[in-house]
DNA sequence: GTGAAAGCGCTAACAG
DNA sequence: CTGTTAGCGCTTTCAC
């Protein structure tokens, strides 16, 4: 909250909507009306400012104009970067933004840094409304900064009335992959997640939905659950499926929480040997990679891209529409079955 | 430059400084000076402004803050999302931003929008400095630019005076890429690039240095150069690389302008059938997916986490330590041979 | 149709 | 040490 002083040259100079004035013998009124299209002005008025305008290459401060009234702005949060299904979500939101008056500005989480500080940082900084994809933030904070700003979440299943959401049906994506697996005979199964998945109770995070079907799922056929943990990016995966397939008795099919992870294990089944180079491998987002012949992984699609279009929708119908009872929409996702998923080894 | 007008609800409500100062019974100006550490606080008046602030969930606004002075926010700008490059660099820029007080925000290019007005869109917020990767944008334009705002471009041979440049001698790294494919005894050799990549003259950027040092190589050993251009998504390499390899007399090593297009290719050599699968494929970058074992990779590290590490830190020294000179910094690339280069078919 | 003036939320210079 | 005040660049009444 406090803030250390520094030092700040300067030297800099934007022309101001003043310097536009003065250039044009106007007043400043007048320069805001042609900018913003306003009604009133003459032909000649709209001309001789046009002109100052661009001798002097002005363009109006955001920062100024949002003391006011919007932005034009939407912030992106997400936790990660290097994740591909998040790349598809942003394709879907670009694609919806295209041709509006809206920028949108991206906030990565990186490092240590991620969650609500990242959303804080948006919400300070004037946007109109804010899509993120927040896995670890509590749902009582989330309807907290839905009271202060326009909200749409990516993923969480919370019932809130304060912000919308954008799920997949993400039980019934990994009941299709177990599903799946069990039909290829496979017994000794292990879920690959990220670390902290569920460490609370009744997290509506999608890897915390994924491990507990998975968990489930192993029960009711009686089946001994593996799960291993791991940071998000695919050298940790990596590293987790190496400690877990060189043991003296490995699975025979890993069931990945993303496509990223799913990644990083089959580096280390590939770098294995004997039985171990067959071990299965599943992921979940269907992201570009899974169809490259090279892995032609199995996955689950969840169509990120229409996801990121209908949250990117939804945003602009509680901005521009104000609209502000909460809609959560929810895709079904499909199996994508490719050759990473075999016949388990008799 | 104009706008329309919009229909804007806006019925929320985030406490302003007023607020605090109300609730605590104390000045506005005394609020200020709490929140900014300010000297002449009593610890009296910091406890009941911070338990205003406590109780009221204030947070200041950035956009009424850097109307004044800096807005603690640096803009990165990229081309273009799903390019694991970007995301090294990007990392080196956050450890470097890391403890700092300053926020990152990212504006990807989006379809067709990118370049200067993505640019523009940044340093319309009020942003204290702008990290670029913007290869299509002209060198006057960016010196115009570097007049209102500290600037560093990634990747550019620009010896700008007014803006500062982090580069990797992509001739060199292109240079060592033909010696080795000569050494294999390569004579076939294509290059898939980038569309534009060197339509105007004296184009500096990354893409077409490595177009020109790859004809000039060509030429230099008498051989024929053949060059084909995509955009910069891996499937439209694709699409451009199956074309190349499925006529009658097909190159048998393909340069990639970057691993993106190099994996690209080689889906298309994947699905090719006979002496086709064979083909040699190179990429730069080295991103973590080139030393999969399922791609393995040869290619160019160009180190990316460095280039963006040094970028931030001369951004910082313009921001912060008031550098007003230029600096050009250059990284040596250095290959990484994998199995995905080979010696030539007799 | 145009200009003057107030105010958005904050910082900073100045009195008290 | 604390409160008052004058802007920052823009939008938006309201007179003229």
């Amino acid at each position: 909250m406090t803030l250390d002083q520094q030092e700040h040259t300067s030297s800099f100079r934007r022309p101001s909507m003043d310097d536009v004035a003065a250039e044009a013998g106007v007043s400043k009124g007048a320069v805001s009306k042609v900018i913003r299209n306003a009604y009133g002005v003459s032909p000649a008025m709209r001309e001789r400012v046009e002109g100052a305008i661009a001798r002097l290459g002005y363009r109006p401060r955001i920062a100024a104009r949002s003391m006011r009234g919007p932005s034009f702005t939407i912030g992106f949060e997400l936790p990660q970067l290097g994740n591909d299904f998040f790349n598809q979500v942003m394709q879907g939101v670009g694609d919806t933004l295209a041709g509006s008056q809206y920028q949108l500005i991206m906030a990565p989480g990186i490092g240590e840094l991620r969650g609500a500080p990242v959303l804080e940082a948006l919400a300070d900084r004037q946007v109109d409304g804010i899509l993120a994809i927040s896995p670890e933030v509590t749902p009582e904070w989330l309807e907290n900064l839905a009271r202060t700003i326009p909200l749409v979440l990516i993923g969480r299943h919370d019932a809130s009335a304060a912000y919308d959401t954008v799920t997949n049906n993400d039980a019934a994506g990994v009941g299709l992959v177990m599903d799946h697996l069990r039909s290829l005979t496979h017994t000794r199964i292990a879920h690959l997640t990220v670390r902290p998945a569920i460490d609370q109770e009744g997290a509506r995070a999608p890897h915390a939905i994924r491990l507990t079907t998975y968990l489930d799922r192993m029960h009711e056929d009686s089946l001994s659950p593996e799960v291993v943990y791991c940071d998000a990016f695919e050298m940790d995966a990596y590293r987790a499926a190496k400690t877990l397939i060189e043991k003296p008795d490995p699975p025979t099919a890993i069931v990945a929480g993303n496509d990223t992870l799913a990644v990083g294990a089959l580096r280390a089944v590939a770098e294995a040997s004997g039985a171990r180079r067959a071990i299965s491998v599943v992921g979940y987002d269907d992201i570009d990679l899974a169809s490259h012949p090279f892995f032609s992984l199995t996955t689950v699609n969840q169509f990120g891209v229409e996801a990121g279009r209908a949250a990117m929708t939804m945003l602009l119908e509680r901005i521009q529409g104000g609209r502000s009872e909460a809609r959560h929409f929810q895709l079904e996702p499909e199996l994508r079955i490719r050759t990473s998923s075999r016949v388990a080894p008799a």
